[in-house]
RNA sequence: GCCCCCUUGGCGGAAUGGUAGACGCAAGGGACUUAAAAUCCCUCGGCCUUUGGCCGUGCCGGUUCGAGUCCGGCAGGGGGCACCA
């Protein structure tokens, strides 16, 4: 029979106007079902969509189609990270809003999310930049200052003296600013920080309870963290060494049991003592002065040799009053951990290694292997900081180095100096509280006023939100809200007297650590409705990028426990379930090199690969293009693919399927045409599979249904058990591959079906509708198409996932493989869960087994029930 | 340097310790067609003496009746962290 081609372009904008009328996918918090969240992490309104964007909310339709079938409340919406420098890049260079810039980006891009068939609550969705979202975030720093959760100090930011503007660290290169080359300064603000190491502990607890998380993430998570247990001790300075005051240097170390290989003390640049010693000592202080420079770009950390200058200064060994140690001021000491002073054991640290044999300072091997000769045991290149046993120690000597840690530590805690013990055990972590001011003008302001009499004054939650002005200028350098002149100005809400406000912004991550909160009431006068919040979170399923492993989740974990603080809601993790789906990847192509190189679009080459060879030819010059590898899609190496591209000539649908098939959600996948036809060609086929034979068939008792069409019925419960087992997995490949399978099996039944009997027709309509349900949550727009022309009147998208059949999902024989010594030599068929000794009767009477065995008797027979009987000769 | 992950046909990838290569892409052959597209059918890891057999999941070893899967070592590739005492 002919039949119609299938065309998207008509049936997928009816049906997303259809299911917009029925406001399908508006979820009412009222509804008593229970609640499922599902949520992809929102994006950053660059301009445009493009395909990788698309796979990701494509996983996160999946889940929310197929939790929708199964009966829950889903909540999925979408929103906008809108906050963010490239705005104001904007407006610099095309003298644009930054507001009117990204509001523009976001229609278009929400456009472009429309055709793809995405299941969103559109009725929720918020972007950062509106003052009313913008308005809560500031009503919940206020609560933050309340309890302390946010506080102001000093600290070291990357100043670009030309742009006048704080760089981020990725921003400086080679230690120059990367918009303006201008060197970079390090100045000390005063700035605003979230107080994230209060729940150090309780972040780094709490990763145990986070099972549905990738254990990857929760890795990187755990090291960001840093958590340490070691020593705070005080070393008395030897007199007459020390500067003017100074009695007692404090360092943190984690590993005491070694301080018997103490060869010197290490002090940062930064450090009190060292700035004192510099005071009087010209050439130290230029060697601190050079630490400092340093520091700016990580290239230099990477390659900086270990550097170090003798301050002159001695301190006293606790354990023997006559053994002295230099104090050293050190390019690898960190001033802001610890107590920003070290003791060196070099021969258990490759870099106070590296540093004693630069210096000529002594290396006393502390730790041996356990089957070592103390006596000619050495470390001369190589730090030994494996487990074994103490030597050269002392009271230590023969101990474990746990052992041994234990001892010097109770030995210090007794010791008194001063009046006060000299040593404390610490746990130290290497996390730091959070800094948020930024010195922009595109970000949510800080809602504080600074009063000469009062001091720093919260913004009164009556007199919120502090909006950004409209009238700015991006003609000068430095920030828009600095030399804005009159926004600054404002009475103070206590005394009344003239202030100045903040005019520092909000770090965007801010914007996007409590956003999942908001979607949960996003009109709520307050920043949440706790009951929603409670009821709907955690996110049950969060779906996102990699990249954003650390800060963006380590930050909502953050602000979860904050508002808990806060009254805001009662959780402490944000996310229950996490998914990190790979990226969608294509090859570049790039004709010329080196500065006259120049990359080409994959639409504006033809590939050809007649000749066993690709080729990739550019198709306005004719020239030949070198084919690079795959990539992330980036603008400038324009190896994008817009989701129009494909909507118009394939449809969402085929870009939907073909995203999801072949790779696995957590890798990347490569965007290819070829796989697209692929997929285009499958979508056309199952409309011919249905379309062929829904005129014929129609629901009904298929009992008596013969041979064939039992075994279509059969074929389809079981593609409905795994489709359903792969889609709560998030196994979209092979549940696509169960989808081929089946279509497969059943496309030649099911036109004889159409033929047959009432039963039949009756087995038919059921495994087509089956097979039109398992590909609902991926291909939407056809699955509806598909629906409507096998007789349904309710759409497809409000059906029940059906419920697949026990009895039919099971066959009464099990083909048994025969292995002899493992290897196969044939297969067996007995009845399903036979018990042992007929099978292995069974196995042996079998011509092949009779035959390898020769006529020798098996030493052993192994009968795994229902899968396979190995037999041992 | 430290930590983590990965390695299976021409390609993407399947495979609760139990028939390696499901499914798809690409390729080759055939049918239909005036022709093309579309569609349908067949072949598709390697080797051999081809109704059968041998080898084969980066390499070397181990555990096991049985290893792609578990353990130890090595190699290659990727990712994260950045001197954290």
């Amino acid at each position: 029979m002919a039949t119609e081609r299938y065309n998207p372009r008509e049936a997928e904008p009816k049906w997303q106007k259809a299911w917009s009328e029925a406001k399908l996918f508006e979820t009412d918090n009222s509804d008593p079902r229970p609640k499922y969240y599902v949520l992809e992490m929102f994006p950053y309104p660059s301009g445009r969509i493009h395909i990788g964007h698309t796979r990701n909310y494509t996983m996160g339709d999946v889940v929310a189609r197929h939790r929708r079938a199964l009966g829950y409340s889903v909540l999925h919406p979408m929103g906008w990270d809108a906050f963010g420098m490239p705005a104001e890049n904007a407006a610099m260079q095309n003298k644009v809003h930054p507001g009117k810039w990204t509001y523009d980006n976001i229609d278009t891009m929400r456009e472009q999310l429309k055709l793809m068939g995405l299941s969103i609550d559109w009725s929720r969705e918020f972007a950062t930049c509106d003052v009313d979202y913008y308005h809560r975030q500031q009503m919940l720093f206020v609560d933050f200052l309340e309890k302390d959760l946010v506080y102001r100090k000093q600290s070291k930011v990357n100043w670009d003296p030309e742009d006048m503007t704080v760089l981020a660290n990725e921003q400086v290169i080679d230690g120059r600013g990367w918009r303006s080359g201008a060197l970079v300064e390090q100045r000390e603000l005063t700035q605003w920080f979230f107080r994230i190491t209060k729940f150090s502990q309780d972040l780094l607890d709490s990763l145990e309870t986070l099972t549905e998380w990738p254990e990857k993430v929760r890795v990187m998570q755990r090291n960001w963290i840093g958590r340490s247990e070691g020593l705070q001790l005080r070393w008395e300075l030897l007199a007459g060494t020390a500067p003017e005051g100074e009695s007692e240097l404090e360092v943190y170390t984690t590993r005491p049991d070694t301080i018997f290989g103490a060869s010197f003390m290490a002090i940062a640049a930064d450090h009190p003592l060292a700035k004192k010693a510099a005071a009087s000592n010209p050439d130290l202080a230029a060697f601190c002065e050079e630490c400092r420079r340093h520091g700016t770009s990580v290239a230099e950390l990477e390659t900086a040799e270990k550097k170090g200058f003798d301050t002159g200064i001695r301190v006293v060994h606790p354990f023997d009053p006559d053994w002295t140690l230099p104090v050293y001021v050190a390019n690898f000491v960190l001033m802001d951990y610890g107590t920003g002073a070290i003791f060196g054991c070099p021969s258990g640290d490759q870099r106070d290694l590296d540093f004693a044999n630069k210096y000529g300072l002594p290396v006393i091997p502390v730790v041996m292997p356990a089957d070592g000769d103390a006596a000619t045991f050495q470390v001369t290149e190589e730090a030994y900081v494996d487990d074994g046993v103490m030597i050269n120690s002392r009271f230590l000597d023969g101990m474990t180095p746990d052992a041994a840690f234990e001892e010097v530590a109770s030995r210090l805690e007794a010791a008194s100096m001063d009046g006060r013990p000299q040593a404390a055990r610490k746990v130290q972590f290497r996390l730091r509280d959070w800094g948020i001011s930024r010195q922009r003008y595109w970000g949510c302001p800080i809602p504080v006023i600074h009063c000469e009499e009062c001091g720093v004054v919260p913004v009164p939650k009556a007199d919120l939100p502090v909006k950004l002005p409209d009238d700015i200028d991006f003609e000068k350098p430095g920030n828009p809200l600095d030399r804005h002149p009159t926004w600054r100005n404002v009475a103070c809400p206590t005394c009344g007297k003239p202030a100045k406000r903040e005019t520092d912004t909000m770090d965007t991550f801010v914007d996007s650590s409590w956003y999942f909160a908001r979607f949960t009431a996003p009109k709520a006068d307050d920043p949440t409705d706790p009951k929603a919040a409670n009821e709907w979170l955690p996110v049950d399923q969060y779906i996102g990028g990699i990249e954003h492993a650390i800060l963006h989740l380590l930050y909502s974990r953050f602000f979860t426990r904050a508002m808990r603080e806060t009254d805001h809601l009662d959780l402490a993790e944000p996310f229950k379930g996490l998914f990190t789906q790979g990226m969608v990847v294509h090859e570049t192509y790039r004709t010329g090199s080196g500065a006259k190189g120049q990359w080409h679009a994959p639409s504006e080459v033809r590939l050809d690969d007649s000749g066993g060879k690709r080729r990739a030819v550019v198709i306005a010059t004719g020239e030949e293009a070198e084919i690079g590898s795959l990539e992330k899609m980036s603008k400038s190496k324009k190896n994008t693919i817009g989701p129009e591209e494909i909507t118009q000539s394939y449809g969402a649908d085929t870009a939907r399927w073909f995203m999801l098939s072949d790779s696995p959600p957590d890798r990347d996948v490569e965007w290819s045409d070829r796989g697209a036809e692929g997929a285009h060609r499958f979508v056309q086929r199952i409309w011919r599979v249905v379309t062929g034979a829904a005129a014929n068939i129609a629901p009904g008792d298929a009992g008596d249904a013969g041979d064939e069409s039992l075994a279509m019925r059969k074929a389809a419960h079981k593609a409905l058990k795994a489709v359903g087992d792969d889609f709560e997995k998030l196994g979209f490949n092979r549940a696509i591959a169960r989808v081929h399978e089946l279509v497969n099996q059943i496309a030649p039944t099911v036109e004889k079906a159409a033929a047959g009997s009432d039963s039949d027709k009756a087995a038919a309509h059921e495994a087509l509708s089956i097979l039109v349900q398992l590909i609902a949550p991926v291909m939407p727009h056809l699955a509806e198409e598909c629906w409507q022309a096998l007789g349904y009147e309710k759409m497809v998208a409000e059906t029940a996932w059906p419920v697949f059949d026990p009895a039919l999902v099971t066959e009464d024989t099990v083909t048994l493989p025969v292995q002899i010594n493992g290897k196969r030599r044939g297969e067996i068929i007995v009845a399903k869960d036979a018990d042992k000794d007929s099978v292995e009767r069974s196995a042996l009477a079998a011509d092949f087994v009779i035959h390898h065995l020769g006529g020798a008797s098996p030493k052993k027979v192994i009968v795994v029930p229902n899968r396979i009987v190995n037999i041992v000769a």
